[in-house]
DNA sequence: TTGTACGCGTTATCAT
DNA sequence: ATGATAACGCGTACAA
């Protein structure tokens, strides 16, 4: 392949004349330029991007780590994050961890290696601590609330959309109440997890562990709760549910087994999914989208000017009253 | 940051035998071995790598070309060439298109700037002659069948599955048949439209223009589908729905608005996501994941080892008879 | 307005 | 086993 030099030789130039042309600086003969891109047409140049990228210590890359992209959740968050992207010229590189710590150690290596010029953290399973340490070698956008360390973060407060949600439950007079949850660790977990025993005690309800359905991501798993649920001797008689795919699957499931909803029991969802507003499902919007969206623009802005209006972003989200609770 | 250079002197020793230690090449005494790695701890040395692109000529990046991210269809795909890129320690490069043609060039433009070894295409909105064009510049692996042009291809066989769910259709006595679809361009469109007219003619029914829905891509084009049936003066007594989000959403809101599924209309979905699968849709099961492991695997051995068993590949569909059909 | 020369950080070849 | 040195291809300071 015909490098920069090669282009200088065919057009009579230097190589200093015919990088200025191909970056269109000014100050430069319009008979040169010409000579240059006649030379580029005749030898079918290509820039090769991976000097470009080391002449100048920066890549327009961003690193996405995620545990998982095929989930309802992730996926809005990446569109986000893809869409400024693509709005600022900056290209995403991915990493899937399954929350796997080797996974995610190996994404920050790469931020060291500077092959990106920041990383969007997505969701994760290493301590701050951890993320802590390449803070040297690189912006690191957080999407979850973070206390004792100083990262760029965007988030929804778990904790206050979670309380929003159970004092409508308790509202409307359930004391008996569970909740569904991905996973327990991450902080986003444990502050639900925090709301839930906060909120109940307040009321004098009690917070139950066989309530916290632990592992619910798909719809698959809001049938398996459902299950559960019947079998049970004492059951919740309304349920937090913090994916709408999970909501619907229990909202389904119990259409089916004549498990009447809400009467029987209560469902609020968390998203606002399509699916949750085509059934029905009371749900607490949460905006994955715009989250994805401002943590690259948090980045981008740091990145371009050194400099941000604010490190930390609080997101709102909104309690949907609908059939389901 | 520290360089190589700078680790060779600290070390007492060239950048050759640093490069040694660091790549874990032979014939390196130990005490030198030692002396290198004391170095690299002590001025806290990481590689950069976008210095070893340049040097060895490749990145071990693979670049995935695909509309949007936010799709149960598309996220599969990606989820199953992200499985198989990790476990061969390659990385992915988005680019997300929105289906436009620039999107689309730039993407072939980054694969010439050898940005990444090669380039797994989703789908596209392109014509193929473009993508030819851009085959010596890195193996390109495209996810639909194609004729006329010779393409490292992974497909299914929609013209095949899609007869195959319509002879049911019929076998089942309809002949007023019609479909929803993503788009009509491109060529998986192109060859479901022609199954149509085929099979239908074939049995002497009449294919028509306002019985194929177009823009049906989510849960919400169900509804709105169900609402442009219910509004027509011939409405078709079965329907062909190219994404199960759009044939659910087409059985929810046919529940909401008292239309019996399958009496009055009968739906095939296809994909067999979870939620056909709760809400009782005969579906046609379609590998999304699997199709992306594929692509990745084709490109994968291409690229380290220059040859392939075969170019192309073809995987199954599978019609799934449940309750809508 | 143009060219020379060096820097970016590695890898790899070729001596020794 | 080890070291000089030449690629890899581009950007840019500096000089002219």
């Amino acid at each position: 392949m015909a490098n920069i030099r090669d282009l200088a030789k065919e057009a009579g130039v230097s190589v200093a004349t015919v990088s200025r042309v191909l970056n269109g600086h000014p100050y430069v003969s319009e008979e040169k330029r010409k000579a240059v891109w006649e030379a580029v047409e005749k030898l079918n140049y290509s820039k090769n991007i991976q000097a470009v990228h080391l002449a100048k210590g920066r890549t327009a890359i961003v690193g996405v780590m995620l545990p998982y992209i095929h989930h309802p959740y992730f996926s809005a968050v990446i569109e986000g994050i893809s869409k400024e992207a693509l709005r600022y010229g900056y290209q995403l590189l991915l990493f899937q961890t399954n929350y796997e710590v080797e996974r995610e150690l190996e994404a920050l290596e790469r931020l060291r290696m500077r092959q990106m010029d920041g990383l969007i953290v997505c969701s994760h399973e290493v301590d701050w601590e951890v993320f802590d340490a390449y803070q040297e070698d690189g912006p690191i956008v957080l999407c979850e609330q973070v206390e004792r360390y100083d990262f760029f973060t965007v988030y929804i407060d778990h904790y206050q959309a979670f309380v929003r949600a159970l004092r409508y439950l308790i509202k409307k007079g359930h004391r008996r109440i569970g909740y569904c949850i991905g996973r327990t660790t991450g902080p986003n977990s444990q502050a639900r997890a925090a709301a839930y025993q906060d909120v109940l005690r307040e009321v004098g309800a009690l917070p139950r562990r066989q309530w916290v359905f632990d592992g619910c991501l798909f719809l698959e798993d809001g049938k398996r709760v459902m299950e559960q649920w019947i079998a049970m001797e004492e059951r919740p008689s309304a349920l937090l549910v913090t994916s709408d795919q999970v909501a619907a699957g229990i909202v389904l499931h119990a259409r089916r087994i004549g498990v009447r909803i809400p009467d029987e029991l209560a469902v609020i969802g968390f998203d606002n999914d399509p699916l949750a507003e085509m059934l029905g499902i009371t749900t607490v919007a949460l905006p994955h989208f715009t989250l994805g969206e401002r943590a690259f623009r948090l980045l981008h802005h740091w990145l371009e000017t050194g400099r941000v209006a604010r490190k930390q972003e609080e997101l709102p989200a909104q309690l949907l009253v609908r059939d389901t609770a």
